[in-house]
DNA sequence: AAAAAAATTGACTTTCACGTAAAAGTTAAT
DNA sequence: ATTAACTTTTACGTGAAAGTCAATTTTTTT
């Protein structure tokens, strides 16, 4: 009988509303069985809106989600497919790690913005 | 004489193209000098457009590079001002960590849907 | 069974980050 | 001087990813 979760019970523990979780399911990224017109997520939803969260956090569009998760779902048949797929994971890859570079240099700046905050913060200390 | 660049230049070596350059001034994320009409950049300001395009590709918007952008010009004089700032840095960082870690998961999914692709790949391989 | 709470669909609206087109002015090269 | 290439402003348009609102069901609670 398998636990199933009410929309609301998701859009609560990952705090996005229900028009969220209804628009990644007409975008063809879940598929929630349905009791009457009631949706029932399942554990597999669950993980899968987790992943979703996850590529949205670091910019993927849903497309790009949409593709990541079919290929786990249905790798292509096709030579080319496979192909033109692979093609597609280097250059993720290669996005994903500028994306690394980058993150890292800004928190490196964040770094100076606090220390001239404190710096600032002890002058102003200093004067009153 | 300082070297300076026209927009061309800079939407070439940057490839984005005018509109954003022009954009980003509307936004006064910079402030090229100007001999008539035309926009004459300098240096700094080609700095800043490095700085923009990395907050981009991390997914800042264009007022929080605008705020980081301004703590450098003007770190605030108030000291309410200057703990809320303090605060977004923090939260920032919190959040740029968690990013990273979602790419790194991200990251190691792309090699097990190579992985995939390269199995299939010789499957088919075989068969031909 | 009645009332209250939750869920559904559908349509319209919003925000962000530019794109695009038009019309006109500017500069550089031939 | 003319052409070509570039630049400017103004203003409307666009796509992605939802948000919001309204009018129904459906489900749950009393």
């Amino acid at each position: 009988m398998d636990k199933y979760y009410t929309i609301t019970e998701l859009t609560r523990e990952f705090g996005v509303s229900t028009r969220t979780l209804r628009f990644y399911e007409d975008e063809g990224l879940i598929h929630p069985e349905r009791r009457g017109r009631t949706r029932l997520f399942r554990a597999a939803d669950r993980h899968l809106i987790k992943e979703i969260l996850r590529g949205r956090r670091i910019g993927f569009t849903i497309s790009e989600i949409r593709e990541i998760i079919q290929v786990y779902k249905d790798p292509p048949g096709e030579m080319g497919q496979l192909q033109l797929l692979m093609r597609k994971v280097g250059e993720k890859r290669d996005e994903l790690r500028q994306k690394r570079r980058d993150i890292d240099e800004t928190l490196a700046e964040l770094d100076n913005v606090e220390e001239a905050c404190l710096t600032r913060l002890a002058e102003i200390g200093v004067g009153t």
